[in-house]
DNA sequence: CTAAATCCTAGCGGCCCGGTCGGATTTCCC
DNA sequence: GGGAAATCCGACCGGGCCGCTAGGATTTAG
């Protein structure tokens, strides 16, 4: 209920990218959308968001595709779910406005702040440092990993 | 763009009853709807919610109300977000069943662990912390330290 | 020139959200 | 007993976003 699929399919666009970015050409979508197993004009709309957050660079035409924007590295989850779904608030009155301050709707009557303030900040703070904590990098490897696993069935348990 | 306005105004139906829970009388919705400039009949349901969920009881007929079901210190914003929520996930596709375990839809293929899990039981993770570790009573002393205007209860009059 | 790919805009059904409404029921007070 | 005050209950409804599709315009390698 938190992130919508957006997030989600972009993620996983990422990793797959990552995955990918061995210093060849650059990936077509429709590769990825095909080994994700997810509709390929969905896909379409949220790498254009992905691509004008500099998170991904694109090549037209024939042999065109994408490749990563910088580094896995330095590449991390707060900015790719925020490029998707933008600014990330426990709650719609919840907004940063310049520096951070935080405003409730109902604060119109100055400087009275709401008791739900308080929890609030504590909740984005505790979803912010989980995706800005977590790189590119990171998840691509976990899924590298867990990439051999059928090996290990394989040999049974 | 996380919780919807039923943890908002639930949130704050919780602390308004908290501050006049003084151990007289229950406290009427209407009164409380007033006083957080909400509509009542909306309101109505929301504490219908929380009362399945045992965090207030009511008493109905002439005089009647609602109080906290418990001490506010015995009430975290994880129970009361969930009681009107439903359970706190990070993605759809992302349940605990049973014993911590979590799956994603698309992980129909046995074992294969997709990507997005690590980073989404990072942030599921972070929520929790947020909302377990906050409770009513700390909301309370917030609100009263902000703004000290006593309601009154039923039987005050 | 043609095929392959990115790009762009529009649309659409379904679901939930926020809120309203009308009433049924329970209970206190006179 | 008869209001009046309050909780309860279910149905409804407009709007917005989500997930997805469709159709084309544009760019580029071969």
């Amino acid at each position: 209920m938190l992130f919508s699929t957006k997030a989600e399919y972009g993620i996983r666009l990422m990793v797959a990218l990552g995955r990918a970015d061995d210093g060849g050409g650059p990936v077509a979508l429709a590769s990825l959308a095909e080994a994700e197993a997810l509709p390929l004009s969905y896909l379409e709309h949220l790498v254009a968001k992905l691509r004008e957050a500099g998170l991904v660079s694109s090549t037209r035409g024939a042999h065109g595709g994408y490749r990563l924007g910088r580094p896995s590295g330095e590449i991390t989850m707060q900015q790719v779910v925020e490029s998707l779904e933008g600014p990330i608030t426990p709650m719609d009155c919840f907004e940063q406005n310049g520096q951070g301050r935080v405003l409730c709707s109902h604060e119109h009557d100055a400087d009275r702040a709401c008791a739900t303030k308080l929890l609030w900040t504590r909740v984005q703070g505790g979803i912010t440092r989980a995706l800005a904590g977590t790189t590119l990098a990171e998840l691509v490897e976990f899924a590298e990993r867990g990439e051999r696993r059928p090996l290990k069935t394989a040999v049974a348990r």
